[in-house]
DNA sequence: TGCAAATCCGACCGGCGAGTAAGATATCAA
DNA sequence: TTGATATCTTACTCGCCGGTCGGATTTGCA
């Protein structure tokens, strides 16, 4: 018994005749369904869930999608598209790499704001087939290739300080992913403040002559922890 | 059909007589959950998967725990023990702010590393009964209070700069979660190099003083991203 | 040794969910 | 208006999995 979101209502309509129009009805049930992953998860949902909630049954849905997982993977496909479009334009610009950096930030907490960009991080590939996940999982690697190639030129230009870079983009992309776990739109919290402090935050952390006290500290605490 | 793993098999050894021996069969049974969990995930797993990997059969799984649920609610348990555990000795010091959440994420990266604190971030607690998600969650939200407090008090002994505690402890803490998804303990990086970097980085972000260039950056790239 | 309790197994149940078959009904182009 | 086609529904199949039943076997204590 997925909730009536408001938000929803204008795909409902969409079905409430049977006018021809696939593609707007295509749409309707990827925007429909990504909502009610997002909130159930995937595997939790089944594909009776997505048609009540847009009014009609089942099988009408396979009338759009061959199957469950072709929802799915379209939803990852225009999650990951989003990215890559925000890297085409940052990489495209003539910046430190630290201001690159800081730009892909701001635009990435953006998007992980959204339903498909959230989609893309919190949804389990691994409910996908061995195809799907392959195709899906390379497109996460290459955003995340794309990144470190960032970070390396912020190095090689001096405005970000010497590090291992694939840690640094784990750093950075696991920070902002976790926003996909609590960042609400309907929620209080404004946007524009969240994705300035991380901005704030992890650009300090990259950027040249940080740290000062903390340079030299002691081998942290060598207890025993698992 | 679970590969075999070799870290696995004293526990497989454990259960190939009928010995009476039942703390140490749960704990052995916890142990193979664990590791197949984090590989197929909790929901992908089968009761059957994790008997026929102790060379048993379902039903004798239920000598030992009442039903699934049991054990993934054990496996939370162990893993916020740690992370508890942790939190206190760390509490416990006579140190600066910074210092203290320094030291926390190299304590948590490290726990993390383990098999129980990466089930604890990448288990899917929505898989629970309302009753099991509800204990979960509190312990979650614990963690994460004492995290905000450990930044709080670094703010106001002037070890962190000002900034909305809540969000910073989402930060940190999401980018060591990070960890548990690309982490892996046979792979070829070092954790301590591991955890060097991310206290290295992290703690930067949070410092007094850090940020001298990019402190007053135009306001981030109004494009249109979703 | 004998026997109660612990341990374990083969076979089964019930429910759920993806996907389909076959047919009813509405749309639209001619 | 009419028929070809798209749309949608009702009613199913099939496989998987959590959990249980009843019984067989072993253990360890008296």
């Amino acid at each position: 018994m997925p909730k009536q979101s408001a938000a929803l209502r204008p795909h409902r309509q969409l079905f409430a005749d049977r006018r021809r129009n696939p593609d707007a009805k295509r749409e309707a049930v990827l925007h429909t369904a990504v909502r009610i992953f997002l909130e159930r998860s995937y595997a939790r949902t089944s594909m009776n869930d997505v048609a009540t909630q847009l009014n009609i049954t089942k099988p009408a849905l396979y009338h759009y999608f061959r199957n469950k997982e072709e929802i799915l993977v379209e939803i990852y496909r225009l999650g990951t598209d989003l990215i890559d479009e925000m890297l085409d334009s940052i990489e495209a610009d003539e910046k430190t790499g630290l201001d690159k950096v800081a730009d892909f930030i701001a635009g990435y907490t953006r998007i992980i704001a959204g339903d498909f960009g959230r989609a893309v991080v919190r949804l389990d590939d691994g409910e996908l087939s061995k195809a799907g996940r392959k195709l899906v999982r390379a497109r996460k690697r290459e955003i995340d290739h794309r990144l470190r190639a960032l970070i390396e030129s912020g190095i090689e230009d001096g405005s970000i300080a010497s590090c291992d870079a694939k840690i640094a983009a784990f750093i950075l992309a696991g920070a902002i992913h976790g926003m996909a776990s609590w960042y609400e739109p309907a929620g209080s919290m404004d946007l524009a403040d969240i994705t300035a402090q991380y901005v704030r935050m992890l650009a300090a952390g990259l950027a040249m002559g940080g740290l000062p006290a903390l340079a030299e500290r002691q081998p942290i605490a060598p207890r025993r922890f698992e």
